[in-house]
DNA sequence: CGATCCAATTTCCTATAGGATCACTCGCGA
DNA sequence: TCGCGAGTGATCCTATAGGAAATTGGATCG
């Protein structure tokens, strides 16, 4: 513990977490299909490794809900979200945000600082996304680029809320929502309200009422569930 | 659904299925004490299985949180429940029932009917322990039978949430409170407690008021919370 | 007497191999 | 033309084997 490495920080990997890292990683960014075989000795192959890692790495991701599983048949990615499915997790959300602004209540200046920076953060990219979609661009880099900002701003809360519990529920979630993310299209209205709203946030976890952040979360993920629903529901209508 | 199987149960399992029903059973039923060591090797022989099913058995169970890994060392079943994950326990568990509560309401005949036969269950195996506890012996079977039943009347509810991924981190959550009530002692007022605020429960789903419902999970929850602390504390105090 | 080093055993981790099962195709018969 | 069954290839599932790392025990040196 002499050297420079944090006392409990270099913790070792094995072949099973870089398998689980990858397949994550394909999964959330779009280049594994919903609904697509995942064979494991073909995966195996092509990562150069054994079929036994990516067996463990399957079965943890299974958990999550990323990918499901039917014996002696194999694994696929999991099939897209329905509307019905998309309103559940929002409530779900819903749920865990607001408990989780509740319990952050009241906010030190450390993490005042905190949700100022990942404000503005976010505010930045989504004002160069509204540029790109104004000029009729819709740019994948910095949709990526700006969704990650949005998480983000949300996890400083969810840290604050010190609860392990909800903190790990939401991180559950967080995959489906970025599934979601991928298939709901958006516009510039829904960038332009999300930054108001969550300058309605940090404003209320500035102020001294308690109640403030709670409801102000409340509103903004409402709101997104209002703007999101309605978009998957005309797409459902026209396709 | 006229004879025992379901039209599409018949689902096939794996050994894999098999060794983390068994480990999971182990677990819950304290048959493996907390913090002890889980070699992979040694289990497959004692279960005289393989050691591939095994590893992918604990990478499952280590999602639910109650073994934990660290690469190349092993899996460890979790280390009991601090006071403080305690709290936050039940704060994850108030924010979960009293959302379903809320989102199972209004509850319909069907519904009612069910609340009622657990609540019946529930209220039997109370007495019976209570009967014993009186006469000063502290039966396992009846206590495990008792919190089955606690189990099964809180399902209801939670099945009727018809929120996926609200039942999904419920499932996962219990696994906690159940290893927190193998530690956690209780007595005669605890029971009589739990049977009278389930009746107000059941009460305020027959009611026609919207609001009663949630209401009376919150003080139901909190007043196990209340009681279970209070125990966790004088337990920490004590030993 | 205590700390350190070294070796042996245990255990984890990964790779390879073989039996069982599933999906798909092709040919046969009605 | 359509339904059905056998065969073939791919895949899942489990078992076995060997290398790498860690833990344990004892011996040695300060």
């Amino acid at each position: 513990m002499a050297d420079g490495r944090a006392a409990e920080g270099i913790r070792r990997r094995g072949l099973r977490d870089d398998v689980h890292e990858r397949l994550l990683q394909l999964l959330l960014s779009g280049d594994i299909v919903p609904g697509e075989r995942l064979a494991i000795d073909t995966i195996a192959r092509q990562l150069a490794v054994s079929p036994t890692p990516v067996r463990e790495a399957l079965a943890l991701l299974e958990r999550t809900g990323l990918v499901t599983r039917e014996a002696l048949k194999g694994y696929r990615a999991a099939p897209p979200l329905g509307v019905e499915q998309l309103a559940e997790l929002f409530e779900a959300r819903l749920m865990l945000e607001v408990t989780a602004a509740r319990l952050a209540t009241p906010a030190d200046d450390d993490m005042l600082r905190r949700l100022r920076a990942a404000e503005d953060a976010h505010t930045a990219a989504g004002e160069r996304i509204i540029t790109a979609l104004s000029a009729g661009d819709r740019d994948l880099a910095l949709t990526t680029d700006y969704f990650a900002k949005d998480v983000a701003f949300h996890r400083v809360i969810l840290d604050r809320s010190g609860n392990r519990y909800i903190e790990e529920m939401s991180d559950t979630l967080a995959a489906q929502i970025h599934r979601m993310r991928q298939m709901v299209p958006y516009g510039v209205t829904d960038v332009r309200d999300a930054i108001a709203e969550h300058e309605v946030i940090v404003a209320a976890f500035a102020s001294a009422d308690p109640d403030a952040p709670e409801r102000a979360m409340r509103a903004h993920i409402e709101g997104v569930r209002a703007r999101s629903l309605k978009h998957a529901r005309e797409l459902a209508a026209r396709g």
